[in-house]
DNA sequence: GATGAATGAGTGTTCATTCAT
DNA sequence: AATGAATGAACACTCATTCAT
């Protein structure tokens, strides 16, 4: 575990720098070095390696929604049937979708330069696939969801990639925000468009069909 | 514009793998020219540099996809106002937005691993922000879009930046497809479902406000 | 024998700009090629390699000058020792030695491009030592002077490099006319100084010793 | 500042072999290195770059001689008039002007090597003009010393360009010296023709005309 | 007369990483 | 805890030149 001596903040802070101008791959360990008025051994006593360089920097943020999200989704598989019902019809305002997403945003808002240093920078880093990962993690849900759908609504041609992407869609959501969006307020805004429009779509690949046969 | 020489093809050949397996910064020429058997002055002869090497790989493909979205969008832009209240109602099955996808699907499946050479391994290139360029293109409908039926559903607190999202979203989406999923009637499985997803995504955004105020 | 084809004159003329431009050393026969819309292989069709072009552009010029001394240098050898008196006591306005200065800044400056060409961008070239071939042209006329000199005034430490140094430092002077004097007019002003220039600082270099010993 | 590591010297060694033998454009790092018995990355450890490397073998020297270039002059603009109509006469035999000259010619000498790699083989790097520098350093007091010798011989028709090829002229005697005399004694002797052929050929720009018009 | 293709050695420079001290 | 020195491979790119056609 690093200490955080003055040595390890200055490395951090040239090497925020150098990696959000230039990229995981492009960086140059050696201008971060030259910046922070250190030499390359130092770094390398207190890092392995690039790579671990650039993870310390986003680390927590990356464990922290990790955390979030997982305590988010062993509640929502809890969740009994009419609940869901519930959350399906938007009866229910705030739901605890919405909710886990206006928290993500928040953290990201939190240390916006970090977030947009791990989802915009890390191509070529062992972070390079974060989102990847998160999406991952709420797939299995949707999963779930989609079944009980595919009950609700028969007759309808669902393609199996459909959760993963709608899993990878809400993702993509946050990141849209974080990277277009500079206020944490309008930022709001559109996180509400979001989740409406989320909901809006996924009701919409089973029902659409419905119009047109056995609508429940 | 350049003849197929045996030299040029081994060079494209090797060029291709090697940007595919290592993306574009990390790519070697030498390791191309050496694996295509040439020298690197041979390779020099016929690209000026590796940028252009790269782009002559997946040039082709963008701009028939460019053309494709182009004629689409002069089409839609000439659509009155019956034609889009339909559309938007969901009354025409097969509406243009949902062509136009499955026609670039289909060139994406054409030459699917020049479409991941292009998706996934562009960043350091010029064409790292093909995506943008493509989204960009779109967005300045669907803001006309936003501007109709902001008057249709009045009231609700719309984000500026919905229209960008969803010209972006549905470039992900496409992107997704060519991604995730191998064989094209797959792929166009799933395509159903995204327009579907689309059009109940953007309804949804103006009208769940409006089942708790005045709907039209 | 190059024949003036229409291809040897644009090779000609963006050969000039190129050498001009970056110095023989720095040029690139590339370069030039692309410039002359021209193969490389047409470029040594004409001549046998880089330094034989850039020879080619200057030649001319060099031996009309190189005649034009050798005749000079020929006719003062012929000089009587009265001759030589009077020249040196300046009362005969326009020397030989003026005269043949005149000659060649005129020479110079009827193709002024070309001689800069040849006096600041020859490095590397062939015709590097060109003014050092000229020099020593001339040398030997001044060795003999120096030797009568002496006679005249004995007594005085005289360098056996001054001979040497008095051939160069006139081909100095003229380079330093042709390279930092734009017009033909002033320049002749300039020659005009630097005539008296020599032919004061040659006496003095005997004659200075002689106002504190036995003048003639 | 570089400390003269056993690395440092052995680089600064070849480099200076390598410069003398092929010019500062067609020296090739790679060699110096090669010959040097070490890492083409170890000079870049201790040179910033190519340029920085040749510099490195001059600098002091170029330093030194600026320095006494700067405060003989300064001393020299002090000088009252008729300290300088005694000059001008030649009555003083051992000049200023003379002793600077010769002041220099003893630090090129202390090294005749260095100073050869900075008169020759320069071009393409930074220093390829310190010839100018020094000659530019010098020419502003040839153009208030040819102010004052118009008012003694008004009359002649004397070339703007006079002063500054003074200037130039006395560096390249310096230059001739170094590149083409041996051994500093026999330098100096030359160095005194110098003075004498100097003072001599600036007053005989005047003076000339002074026997044909009203002489002072 | 001239092209188009290709060579092969070369360039200066940068990289992440290592390690004795 | 940190330095200064060094490695060695790699990088994209350029060069003058050749030659079959």
């Amino acid at each position: 575990m690093e200490r955080d001596t003055d040595t390890i903040l200055k490395i951090r802070r040239e090497a925020f720098r150098e990696f959000m101008e230039k990229g995981y791959t492009n960086a140059s360990l050696r201008s971060i070095c030259k910046e922070a008025g250190v030499t390359t051994g130092a770094l390398y006593f207190f890092f392995k390696d690039k790579d671990e360089l650039f993870s310390s920097l986003v680390k927590e943020m990356v464990e922290e929604i990790y955390v979030m999200m997982m305590q988010h989704y062993s509640l929502e598989c809890e969740m009994e049937d009419s609940g869901f019902q519930a959350a399906l019809e938007g009866e229910l305002e705030d739901t605890e979708d919405e909710k886990v997403i206006r928290n993500v945003i928040h953290v990201l808002y939190q240390n916006r330069e970090k977030a947009l240093l791990l989802l915009t920078k890390a191509q070529g880093s062992s972070m390079e696939d974060v989102l990847d990962r998160f999406a991952q993690a709420s797939e299995v849900q949707y999963r779930n969801m989609a079944a009980r759908m595919k009950k609700l609504y028969p007759g309808r041609e669902i393609s199996p990639y459909v959760p993963n992407w709608f899993a990878h869609d809400q993702i993509e959501g946050i990141v849209y925000a974080i990277t277009h969006i500079d206020r944490e307020e309008e930022a709001l805004v559109f996180v509400g468009n979001l989740a409406a429009y989320l909901r809006g779509g996924w009701k919409a690949i089973w029902a659409e069909a419905g119009d047109k046969g056995s609508s429940p």
